[in-house]
RNA sequence: GGUCGCAUAGCUCAGCUGGAUAGAGCACCUGCCUUCUAAGCAGGCGGUCCUAGGUUCGAAUCCUAGUGCGAUCACCA
């Protein structure tokens, strides 16, 4: 039973006892550092039920609590609140019951599954920062529901199929310089250490095209065609539709460069996603679930959740659901972004059965396409479709605007990557903390605090809100940042590798009293149960972030105003040890759930 | 134009299901390293919580309208 419930008991037999008077609730908060006490009730609401004066309330109510509660130790009240002080009993009675306990806060697995996507990125470019987000808050949001007592499964579902593929693969084709080996460059033979990389080079014919196309258009523009008219019929784009056509039709040479590209970029992909620390437990393409859509667009039709046009496209009326009609199936019978989303979602549940919910990380551009998705899944009768949640999140922006793949204005990830890494180098270097590990310690340890520094940066801003990435202050890591958290990790481990002494003990309210400050810190450990629950359930990293933050803070105050290991006493001592490594622990697991390391010296 | 989202200090953000004088960080200004890592701590400066109504004991928080910004309403993905 937490204090809250106790608390709750005693007010409600004191509220019949003292008014014979009932009431269900009442409110809790913490009560502000200016006034005394730890928790503080609002009776303002209670004064419905009992007609007085505040202030008699709060003293009739406190004085009441003092005689039953042993953990109530005294009591103020002003105007409608009721500041009560606990006893350091309690706390350090609560300490006790987790300090053993490694995995504080986090609830074992149920078998309730989830299966959260993220990723999902197109097979004609290299990821950018937008991804980052995407990726950062979809691994988190995983964790945390992880933590929360949920199973979970990862995934992505890649695009790679459609027309933007055949541009690149078009663009390859013609352009691609010989390698190494004398044949058309591949990562392996390239001779532009840029394009070692697959998706770097896939991306780059993907923008040779888009030059290509732009060239030919200007030159049918200059032999009179209208714009429009010359966008249509650039030939480059004309044979990248016709390489569509082909593709669509299992032609085997251009199946076979496809296959070839595409592995390109996975493998490319896969680099990143191992440099940013981030995994999937399965992998879904379009170009394998897209036929699964057309099936159930096909039963759909017959039982009438959709209907055809003359034309021959399908489509479904959602307009009494204050939506749009939406475009199923194309005339020409092909299917359209929605039609494999549909293939896509029921393939899961096929491939696991135990999934009762699926979380979508994909940005808020795609809020309304996402609501039709799934009223289309429940008007087609899946009982699953209403667990279905669309974890949208806003653009990333840069303090020139947006950013624009076209005029290159993308942040390129792998670049980030390592420029965040550089940075936490530099600044390592400056301090010099470091200089007697060897290069590959240290080269570990810029990265956990680079990737700390860019992690936290975008996962501590609620998810729906766009972020504002100022590269500047994305390096700054002083203040709210990811490494000057990990910066008190590494404290603590320093404080704990240097105690010599048995902390193995565990201590009555009798062998010490309580500092303020470590009062402070363990109630701020007893709120992250409830945090982990609250940010599963509001699919919020940044919850956990804040409260990380907040927890940090409090202990940096009582490392600088407290010492540790120079207690007076051994009980003393041994119990600040413990606290430290308590919250040292905390922070490791918190952070573990924003897919963040916490290194033991930096 | 319809729909959806956002608006809090100079800047970037917190603020839980309505509760005390709206909180942090950055920036700017003061102090604190012979003592556990100063990537730190202690303090100062800084706000018409977009505007106007409403609900109530009480509103940054809920409701309505307006303003501004963004997204979306494709046989693109």
């Amino acid at each position: 039973m937490t204090i809250q419930e106790t608390l709750l008991q005693h007010i409600k037999t004191a509220f019949s006892k003292l008014y014979k008077a009932e009431i269900d609730t009442v409110e809790f908060q913490s009560t502000r550092k200016e006034f005394e006490g730890d928790i503080t009730v609002v009776t303002f609401p209670m004064l419905r039920v009992v007609k007085m004066n505040p202030e008699q309330l709060g003293e009739n109510l406190g004085n009441y609590l003092v005689k039953h509660v042993d953990e109530v130790k005294a009591f103020n009240v002003v105007k409608g609140f009721l500041n009560i002080v606990i006893d350091d009993v309690f706390y350090l009675n609560f300490f006790n019951t987790i300090k053993e306990n490694s995995t504080y806060g986090f609830k074992p697995q149920t078998n309730e599954a989830i299966m959260v996507e993220y990723s999902s990125p197109n097979t004609n470019k290299p990821l950018h920062l937008g991804h980052i987000r995407n990726n950062l808050l979809g691994y988190s949001v995983a964790e945390i529901l992880k933590a929360s007592g949920h199973k979970v499964y990862k995934t992505q579902i890649i695009n790679d199929r459609g027309i933007h593929i055949c541009k690149s693969m078009l663009a390859w084709k013609r352009f691609a310089p010989n390698g190494s080996d004398g044949n058309k460059e591949t990562p392996e033979t390239t001779l532009n250490p840029d394009l070692r990389k697959g998706d770097k080079l896939v991306g780059n014919y993907y923008v040779k095209f888009d030059q290509e196309y732009k060239k030919e258009i200007a030159s049918l523009v200059a032999q009179g065609k209208t714009e429009e008219a010359a966008k249509k019929e650039a030939p480059i784009l004309l044979e990248a539709q016709n390489m569509l056509l082909k593709w669509e039709a299992g032609d085997n040479e251009v199946v076979a460069l496809w296959q070839m590209m595409n592995a390109w970029v996975y493998e490319g992909f896969e680099t990143t996603y191992n440099n940013l620390g981030v995994d999937f437990d399965c992998y879904y393409y379009e170009s394998d679930t897209y036929l699964l859509g057309k099936e159930f667009v096909a039963e759909g039709l017959k039982s009438g959740v959709f209907f055809k046009k003359e034309d021959g496209s399908v489509w479904c009326d959602l307009t009494a659901d204050g939506l749009d009609e939406k475009i199923v199936l194309r005339a020409d019978g092909t299917a359209v972004y929605i039609t494999q989303d549909i293939g896509t979602a029921i393939q899961r549940i096929k491939d696991y059965p135990d999934v009762e919910g699926m979380v979508y990380t994909v940005g808020n551009e795609q809020d309304y396409h996402f609501k039709v998705l799934f009223l289309i899944l429940k008007k087609l009768g899946f009982e699953w479709a209403k667990n279905l949640y669309h974890l949208s999140y806003g653009m990333v922006d840069l303090p020139s605007g947006k950013m624009k793949s076209r005029e290159g204005t993308v942040v390129d990830a792998d670049d980030l990557i390592v420029e965040m890494t550089n940075t936490a180098k530099e600044l390592s270097q400056e301090l010099g903390k470091l200089d007697n590990y060897s290069d590959q310690e240290k080269h570990t340890i810029y990265n956990t605090i680079g990737l700390g520094a860019l992690k936290y940066y975008i996962l501590k801003v609620d998810p729906k809100k766009r972020i504002l990435f100022d590269p500047k202050e994305s390096v700054d890591f002083q203040g709210n940042t990811g490494p000057f958290i990990q910066y008190t990790y590494a404290r603590i481990q320093a404080i704990l590798r240097k105690a010599d002494f048995n902390t193995n003990v565990t201590l009555s309210a009798v062998e010490t009293s309580l500092h303020e400050k470590e009062k402070e810190l363990i109630k701020q450990l007893e709120l992250f149960p409830e945090v982990i629950q609250n940010a599963a359930q509001n699919h919020s990293p940044a919850l956990i972030a804040n409260y990380t933050y907040d927890l940090v803070k409090e202990f940096n105050s009582f490392y600088q105003n407290v010492s540790i290991l120079g207690a007076d006493n051994q009980n003393e001592k041994v119990f600040r040890v413990q606290l430290s490594q308590v919250v040292a622990n905390t922070i490791k697991n918190a952070f573990g759930l924003l897919g963040i390391k916490a290194p033991e010296r930096m």
